[in-house]
DNA sequence: CGGTAGTCAGTTTTT
DNA sequence: CTGACTACCG
């Protein structure tokens, strides 16, 4: 280190303590461009190009594990060797786990670096840039991010306020139009607009719900998820102070997984980039897996009619997986027919032939994982972290769950039930959330009566018109309770849990986070009451409110925001996926659409059956199917060396069992050579795990499976005449299926004997 | 007001 | 099968 010299000064004299941030960032920037040409030489010549177009816009097409943020963070270490300042680039990621590794992978390139570039996900992004403006744009700076649970809640209020039926008014499905209303960008008004011209009937309610509900988020000093997008384009289109300083800001902006950008953030960038055009996206057309959360995949394939002077470069050596694995998933993607054509190669030899496992039903699909992971750790020194399961569906989780567990392999799982969902959990949240922000309604609906002190309902119905009539929050609405016909003694507990909250709030300036929720879990008496009731239930809502206690720790120490609203902000818009690091030697398990973006040794794809991969009604719309085949893409393309695709012949699904035809995604895959069949066999001592190798007659049961008798298809039967086949089960001499008689009967044949014919 | 039993709908996928 | 919600009684 000594030896290192920056002009005249040695470089250990930039790291004493008299070493200002200015003089630091100069030494990295010299450590870069003394580097700079090995970094280069780390880029094949494509990637390369990517690095060193350093101005204008630039489109990047980069097919799956072509070393994508590898170029992303090269680029960014190359604009910095070019002495564009930190402050000056932006860069923008789907998820929040991308964002953390890019930030990792330039601390490697460039140390200390990944802090001061902004990296951060889109909702983040906006979020901060709210916080900062909120003088500008009109907003409480201390907002709330309300989560989806939080919309439900709100959402069911402003039914039942309207004399709405749940049953023709969903709120799931509210939520989900409100939300695609402002990915699109339109907001209340517009949308009310939209559905009079319509003169939609449906539509016009949805308007009426979505304004009220916009006033009611707007009295609780909330936001949802969408909001965050759509206030930042709305004022920085609206506002061109906001946009010329954002602008400039911003000279370099990077965003990677274009291809899953809805409107919102499509003229984010664009307003932003507007001045500079310093705009780099990468993206992948084969993975666009989120339009049903309004990504629009013309942002990508449009992006060069939208600036017409745009580079385009297309990454296509693939340097994740083996050959193999590669010309398999490019077999099951080529099927898609609204895709751009990319041909992606490795240099990588063939490597393991991909594994099919069949199994009679989810629980022994479960075990043959668990026991092909044993296998593989035994024979191939392989970490439990070099392993993945994923799945379409959460629920698929539970079984896998004990199986793991059983078998005594370490696991996590990532996203399923999460923590913060958590009753608890979410208990001690609110008591935070009222502390920022008393006039949160959803937290203190939640709260109101936990612990337990006399408020029912008829408390709170008072309470509420109360708040209606005054155009207030409930906790606006304590005041007025005098006049209220409410019990002496309800009366006293409202005005205990309004000083109790008032106690709370005291000195919360100069408090911790952690300080603060102690002091919570103290003045409520929560953990107490929850001790008292010695059950194991209450045991493990105590360990888990602990949990929680040091996760504040956590994020205390790692956080450059300490406040309480940014630990309020890091909750709702951070999932898990974060906290999972490789350094835990775990057996990782998630769903197929958290997987995007990473990579394992060994990759298993479960529940490959037609109804669940592709899902429920997915199969009989072109582009709904053709976004569960990139989803399978996805899936197969994060493993390195080894693929398994398993299925199962029955899976319960809510206590009842269905019986599946394989996934037709496997037999797009090409390469059957055979199936393996688990098989458990009683012996003496227990249950036996029996694998038997299929190799003959693979394509013809496959083919067979698919087409002699579809789900669906119509048969004729001597005795019952006409129907229509509508579950199955079994393979060859024990093929069965289940027939929906147009008599409206329906019965299970075994298809040897029923002498069925296909109509 | 609070507890309990009974009903009913719901699972895609996420920031 | 679960969790969320409702109705009724102590």
């Amino acid at each position: 280190m000594p030896g290192v010299h920056i002009g005249e000064y040695p470089a250990f004299f930039f790291l004493s303590r008299s070493c200002t941030r200015e003089m630091l960032f100069r030494f990295l920037i010299f450590c870069i461009i003394k580097h700079m040409d090995n970094f280069l030489d780390q880029l094949n010549e494509k990637q390369r190009e990517a690095v060193l177009l350093k101005d204008g816009p630039l489109l990047i097409f980069a097919g799956a594990g072509t070393g994508k943020t590898r170029v992303i963070t090269y680029r960014i270490a190359y604009l910095l060797s070019q002495g564009v300042s930190p402050l000056n680039i932006l860069a923008v990621t789907f998820t929040n786990k991308a964002a953390e590794e890019m930030r990792r992978r330039i601390d490697v390139l460039v140390p200390g670096m990944g802090r001061s570039v902004w990296i951060s996900t889109f909702h983040s992004f906006c979020a901060k840039f709210l916080r900062t403006e909120a003088r500008h744009v009109g907003l409480d700076p201390n907002f709330l991010i309300y989560d989806e649970n939080d919309q439900k809640q709100v959402i069911k209020s402003c039914i039942k306020e309207l004399n709405l039926d749940e049953k023709k008014f969903k709120p799931a499905r509210l939520i989900e139009i409100i939300s695609r209303a402002k990915d699109d960008m339109l907001d209340a008004d517009s949308y009310s607009i939209h559905a009079l011209t319509s003169g939609d009937y449906f539509r016009q309610v949805v308007a009426t719900i979505y304004g009220l509900y916009q006033s009611k988020l707007k009295q609780s000093g909330a936001l949802d998820f969408g909001d965050l997008l759509l206030l930042t384009v709305i004022n920085l289109r609206e506002n061109k102070a906001l946009k010329e300083k954002y602008q400039y800001r911003f000279r370099y902006i990077m965003v990677d997984e274009y291809q899953d950008t809805n409107h919102a953030q499509y003229l984010l960038i664009k307003y932003i980039g507007a001045e500079s055009k310093n705009i780099c996206v990468v993206g992948d057309d084969d993975q666009s897996i989120y339009s049903w959360r309004g990504a629009d995949i013309r942002n990508i394939l449009e992006f060069e009619k939208d600036y017409p002077d745009c580079r385009t470069i297309k990454l296509e050596q693939n340097y994740r997986s083996t050959s193999n694995i590669l010309s398999s998933a490019w077999h099951v993607i080529k099927n898609n027919e609204r895709r751009v054509e990319k041909k992606l190669w490795t240099n990588k030899e063939e490597g393991n032939p991909i594994k099919f496992i069949e199994n009679r039903n989810a629980i022994e699909e479960s075990e043959a994982v668990a026991g092909e992971i044993e296998r593989l750790r035994n024979k191939n020194k392989y970490n439990f972290c070099d392993f993945s399961v994923f799945y379409r569906t959460n629920a698929q989780s539970r079984v896998l769950e004990d199986s793991f567990r059983r078998s005594g392999i370490p696991y996590i799982i990532i996203g399923s039930v999460r923590f913060y969902e958590r009753a608890e959990i979410k208990n001690v949240l609110a008591y935070l959330r009222l502390i920022h922000n008393p006039h949160d309604n959803v937290s203190f609906r939640r709260v109101i009566n936990i612990p337990k002190r006399g408020i029912g309902k008829t408390t709170m119905q008072a309470l509420e018109s109360i708040a209606s009539e005054k155009g207030v929050s409930l906790w606006g609405a304590l005041p007025y309770i005098g006049f209220a016909e409410i019990a002496s003694s309800a009366r006293k507990s409202l005005f205990n849990f309004k000083e109790l909250i008032k106690e709370l709030q005291k000195n919360k300036e100069n408090e911790s986070v952690k300080e603060i929720a102690l002091k919570v879990l103290d003045k409520t008496n929560y953990v107490a009451e929850l001790e008292a009731e010695d059950t194991l239930e209450a045991k493990n809502r105590i360990e888990n409110i602990f949990e929680l206690i040091s996760a504040i720790e956590e994020f205390e120490s790692r956080s450059s925001d300490r406040t309480l609203t940014g630990y309020l902000t890091q909750v709702a818009l951070v999932n898990e996926i974060d906290d999972w690091t490789e350094s835990n030697d775990k057996v990782v398990l998630m769903t197929l659409h958290l997987a995007k973006g990473l990579e394992f040794k060994t990759v298993f794809i479960t529940g490959l059956e037609e109804g669940l991969f592709p899902i429920g009604e997915s199969s009989y719309d072109i582009d709904d199917l053709e976004e569960e085949r990139r989803l399978m893409y996805v899936g197969m393309t994060r493993a390195k060396e080894s693929l398994y695709l398993s299925w199962a012949q029955e899976r319960t699904v809510f206590g009842k069992t269905h019986w599946n035809i394989p996934s037709r995604f496997v037999q797009e895959t090409q390469s059957m050579d055979s199936i393996f069949e688990v098989r458990t066999a009683k012996a003496d001592a227990g249950e036996e795990v029996i694998e038997i190798e299929r190799k003959e007659g693979v394509k013809e049961y496959i083919d067979e499976q698919h087409q002699m008798f579809a789900l669906g298809s119509r048969v004729f039967h001597q005795k019952f005449g006409k129907g229509k086949i509508i579950d199955k089960s079994g393979s060859g001499e024990n093929l069965k299926v289940i027939v929906l008689f147009d008599t409206g009967q329906w019965k299970k044949l075994v298809v040897k004997y029923a002498n069925l014919d296909i109509i």
